[in-house]
DNA sequence: AGCACGCCGACT
DNA sequence: GTCGGCGTGCTC
C-alpha cells in the first residue's frame, strides 16, 4: 500500500503525485486529504505534503520509494475540513485531487504572475562599474551582463530579464548571495488605510429588513443551520442585512465570509463593512498574488480575522469556526469558475457550510433561476424585501419597438423617442447612460425590418453566423446556408447587428453637438485606473452622456442620471445560449435600476427588436415573478437547468481529426453506458470559437434528470480517458451546468 | 524551489 | 590537473 502525495512547494514541475509508503503505525490511520511531512529531494528535506489518495502497486522504482515520516500536526482541524470539500468539488466537478487541492489550500506559492517580481541593484553607480569590471576581468559573462542591464536601469522585472539576457537563476542566486543585487515582490494593494474606526452600530430597520433577520436569527439561536435567499429589489437594503446577521454571529463567537462579484466595482460596499467592524474585516483581492494571499490566510489562522470579504476564493478562507457564508448578487456569472474544477462558489457554499455547521445566505435583486427554484422547492428559505427604503419609486420603463422605428423612416441607432427625452435631459442640465448590450454577442443574425432571428430547428438558440458563410448551432452542430432575405418577411436588412460603442459615441455627437460625452468599454479602460477614473469623472458631472457596455450599470450611484437608454436590448437575447433570456432580464432590470437613484424620479428606454419577448417585457414592467415563471416554463421544456442537469464534456487538442474521433469514441462509451436511455447525449459539436491559437476544441453535452446518474457517467468517461492512451494528446474538461455555452 | 551533476574555459 | 561559473535535470 502507497500513498499519493502531493508536495507542497509550489511549481510547476512538481506538480504530480509522488509516491511514498506508509509506515506501520500510520496505517489505517492516514486518510485522503491529511498533511503529512515527507524527506524530499536528494537531501531528504522534511518537506510538507498532504495525501491524495492510495494506490496498491508502485507506479515508480520501489527501492527508490520513500517513507511517510508522520502526519504534520497543525493539519489537523481546519485544513482536514478544507480537504473534505476539496474531494467533494473533485467529485462534483471533475478533474484531479491536486486541481482540486490547489483552489482550497492556499499554497505557498512565489507567484503567479512573474511580472511581479524584480531585481534591483544595491550598489552605487561607481560600485556598479567596479564590480562590473571585476566580472569582465573574471570572463564571468552572465553575471556581467545582468549587471550592465542593471546599471543602465536599476530596477528591472525578473522575468524580463532572465529570458531577454539569458541569464539563469542560478547567476541572479549567486549575485543576490554576494549582495549585489536584491529580489524584491512588488507590493500591490495592501488593505485600504483602515480609517479611523468609529464602529457604526445597527442602524434602524425597516419593517422588512427586521423580519428578514428575525427569521434568520430565531432559526439561528435554535442551531438551525440552511441557505437563505434574500431577495430584494435594487436599492431595498440587502447590505444592512448582511451585516446585521454578521454583527449577531461574530457575537456568538463564530467568524463570517462575504462573498462579492468584483472588489474594484463593490469598494464602497467595502468601506461600509469597514465602517461597522473596523479591522476584524479582511479583504481578498483577485490581483492578489497566491503568496499574498497566503499571507491573509496565516492572518485568518492566527485569529486576527474574523470576516472575509473577496471574490470566489475568499470561499475557502480558513476560519476555525466558521458561522456564516454570505453570497451578495448570487446570479452574477464570475461565481463560476472558468478553470477546472469548474466549480459554482454557490454550490461549493453550501458544501462548505454543511461540513462546518454554518449558515449561508444568497443575496439579489434578480436571483438565478436556480436559486428561487430551490426556494419553490423547499431546499432554500426566501426572505423578501419588497420595498425601497428611503428611496424613489421605480423608474418609468418604454419599450421602444425598432421594427416600427424603421418603417417610420428613422433608420438610426437612436429612435425618436430616446432621441426626445436625451434633449430634454440636456437642456435641464441632468445625466444620460446609454448602455450597449452586447454581452454574450456571438453574431446571431436577424431582420431589421421585422426582429426574426434565425435559430436551430432542433434546440431553439440562435444560429450563427461563421467566416465562412454557413449558419451553425453551437449545440448540436446543426448547419445551414447563410441568408440573403429574410424568411418570414422576405426584406433584404437582414444580418449581424453591427454597432459599437465607437460608432455610437460618434451618431452622438453628431446628434447632440453641445452634450459632453463620455465612452466607456474595452479600449477606453485598458490603462490602470481607467475604469475609475471614468466613472469618477462622471459622477462629478464632468460629462452629460456615459455611452457603454455591461460594465456601467454595475453598482456605482449616480444621483443625477434620470434617463437611461438601452440600445439593442435583444444583443444577449440571442447570443447561442440557453440562459440568454436570463441574462437579458439581469442586465434591463440592473440597467433600468441605474435611472433615478437621487431626488428626482428616472425614465427608461429599452429599444428592442422584440418588444414580445418575455424577458423584455417583464424586464420592463420589473417583475421577476412573472419572468421567472416564463423563463422556467422555456427550461422544463427544453431540459435545460435547473429544471434538468446539464453536463459540458470539453475537448481540446492540437489534431482535429483525432480530437474528432476521440469526441465519437467517448460519445459512443456514454451511450453504452447509458443503458436504459436515461440521459440525452447531444454532440460532438464545434464551439463558437472552434479553434484557439492552433488548439482545436469538441463539446459534448450530457442532460438528464438525475443529477446523480450524471456524476456517475463524468466518473466512468475520467476513468476510460485515463485509460485509453489516445485522448492522451488532448485536454478533457467537465463542466457541470455551464454558465455559457461553449 | 533546492540540489547535484557535468560541461567548459581559466589559472596555479 | 583543478577550480569556479553556468546550464540542466531530478525530486517518490
Amino acid at each position: 500500500m502507497y500513498a499519493d502525495i502531493i508536495i507542497d512547494i509550489t511549481h510547476e514541475k512538481l506538480d504530480k503525485v509522488f509516491q511514498y509508503s506508509i509506515p506501520s503505525e500510520l496505517e489505517g490511520v492516514l486518510q485522503t486529504g491529511m498533511g503529512v511531512v515527507v524527506p524530499f529531494g536528494k537531501g531528504n528535506k522534511e518537506t510538507r505534503g498532504y495525501v491524495t489518495g492510495f494506490s496498491e502497486k508502485a507506479e515508480y522504482d520501489e527501492a527508490k520509494i520513500k517513507s511517510i515520516l508522520r502526519i504534520a500536526e497543525e493539519s489537523v482541524a481546519i485544513e482536514a475540513k478544507l480537504v473534505a470539500l476539496a474531494a467533494w468539488m473533485k467529485e462534483h466537478y471533475g478533474g484531479t485531487m491536486i486541481q482540486a487541492l490547489r483552489t482550497v489550500i492556499p499554497i505557498k506559492k512565489q507567484e503567479r504572475a512573474k511580472e511581479k517580481r524584480s531585481i534591483h541593484l544595491l550598489l552605487s553607480e561607481e560600485d556598479g562599474k567596479r564590480q562590473l569590471d571585476i566580472f569582465l576581468h573574471k570572463n564571468q559573462k552572465a553575471r556581467a551582463r545582468l549587471l550592465a542591464a542593471l546599471l543602465d536601469q536599476p530596477r528591472q522585472e525578473y522575468d524580463l530579464v532572465t529570458k531577454k539576457l539569458n541569464v539563469t537563476r542560478s547567476v541572479v542566486r549567486s549575485l543576490e548571495e554576494q549582495k549585489i543585487i536584491a529580489l524584491e515582490s512588488e507590493q500591490v494593494f495592501r488593505s485600504p488605510l483602515r480609517k479611523k474606526t468609529d464602529l457604526r452600530e445597527a442602524a434602524d430597520y425597516t419593517r422588512e429588513q427586521q423580519h428578514a433577520i428575525d427569521i434568520f436569527w430565531e432559526d439561528y439561536e435554535r442551531d438551525i443551520r440552511k441557505t437563505y435567499l434574500l431577495y430584494g429589489v435594487t436599492g431595498s437594503g440587502k447590505t444592512e442585512v448582511y451585516m446585521e446577521m454578521i454583527g449577531r454571529v461574530l457575537k456568538r463567537g463564530y467568524q463570517a465570509i462575504v462573498l462579492i462579484p468584483e472588489i474594484a466595482l463593490t469598494y464602497q460596499t467595502v468601506m461600509r463593512f469597514y465602517g461597522r467592524f473596523g479591522d476584524r474585516v479582511s479583504i481578498l483581492n483577485s490581483r492578489m498574488s497566491q503568496g499574498e494571499r497566503y499571507d491573509q490566510m496565516e492572518l485568518v489562522k492566527a485569529g486576527k480575522t474574523d470576516v472575509m470579504i473577496g471574490p470566489r476564493s475568499a470561499l475557502f478562507t480558513p476560519f476555525p469556526r466558521l458561522g456564516l457564508i454570505v453570497i451578495d448578487e448570487e446570479h452574477e456569472t464570475t461565481y463560476k469558475s472558468e478553470q477546472a474544477p469548474r466549480f459554482h462558489a454557490r454550490e461549493t457554499a453550501i458544501e462548505r457550510a454543511r461540513i462546518e455547521g454554518a449558515s449561508v445566505v444568497l443575496g439579489s435583486a434578480t436571483p438565478s433561476l436556480e436559486s428561487f427554484y430551490a426556494c419553490r422547492c423547499g431546499r432554500f428559505q426566501m426572505l423578501e424585501l419588497k420595498k425601497r427604503a428611503g428611496m424613489h419609486e421605480l423608474p418609468a420603463v418604454y419599450v421602444v419597438d425598432m421594427r416600427r422605428e424603421m418603417q417610420a423612416g428613422n433608420r438610426s441607432i437612436i429612435s425618436d423617442r430616446l432621441r426626445g427625452l436625451i434633449e430634454s435631459r440636456l437642456d435641464r442640465g441632468e445625466q444620460i447612460m446609454l448602455f450597449l448590450n452586447r454581452r454574450g454577442y456571438a453574431g446571431f443574425v436577424s431582420c431589421r425590418a421585422c426582429g426574426y432571428v434565425v435559430k436551430c430547428p432542433h434546440c431553439d438558440v440562435s444560429l450563427s453566423a461563421h467566416r465562412g458563410g454557413k449558419l451553425v448551432c453551437h449545440y448540436c452542430g446543426h448547419e445551414e446556408p447563410q441568408v440573403s432575405h429574410c424568411p418570414s418577411c422576405g426584406s433584404p436588412y437582414i444580418g449581424g447587428f453591427k454597432a459599437g460603442t465607437q460608432q455610437i459615441e460618434d451618431l452622438v455627437r453628431r446628434q447632440f453637438p453641445g452634450a459632453r460625452v463620455l465612452r466607456m468599454d474595452m479600449d477606453t479602460t485598458r490603462t490602470k485606473d481607467g475604469h475609475e477614473k471614468i466613472l469618477e469623472a462622471f459622477a462629478s458631472e464632468e460629462a452629460d452622456i456615459l455611452i457603454g457596455t455591461q460594465m456601467i450599470v454595475k453598482g456605482h450611484d449616480f444621483p443625477n442620471v434620470t434617463l437611461v437608454g438601452i440600445l439593442a436590448a435583444d444583443m444577449s437575447l440571442y447570443s447561442n445560449d440557453y440562459r440568454a433570456g436570463e441574462r437579458t432580464f439581469q442586465l434591463l432590470t440592473q440597467a433600468a435600476g441605474r435611472a433615478g437613484r437621487g431626488k428626482s424620479a428616472g425614465e427608461v428606454v429599452i429599444q428592442t427588436y422584440s418588444p414580445e419577448h418575455y424577458s423584455i417585457e417583464m424586464a420592463a414592467a420589473q417583475d421577476y415573478e412573472g419572468f421567472y415563471e416564463a423563463e422556467m416554463n422555456y427550461r422544463k421544456l427544453m431540459g435545460y437547468p435547473p429544471a434538468e442537469e446539464l453536463l459540458a464534456v470539453l475537448m481540446t487538442g492540437p489534431d482535429e481529426g483525432l480530437l474528432e474521433t476521440a469526441a465519437r469514441y467517448l460519445k459512443e462509451f456514454a451511450l453504452r453506458i447509458d443503458r436504459n436511455r436515461r440521459l440525452q447525449i447531444i454532440g460532438p459539436a464545434s464551439p463558437y470559437v472552434a479553434k484557439v491559437s492552433d488548439v482545436y476544441r469538441r463539446v459534448l453535452y450530457l442532460k438528464g434528470s438525475d443529477y446523480r446518474l450524471l456524476i456517475a457517467a463524468k466518473d466512468r468517461m475520467e476513468q476510460y480517458i485515463e485509460i485509453n492512451k489516445g485522448f492522451d494528446t488532448m485536454r478533457i474538461q467537465f463542466d457541470f451546468n455551464p454558465m455559457n455555452v461553449f
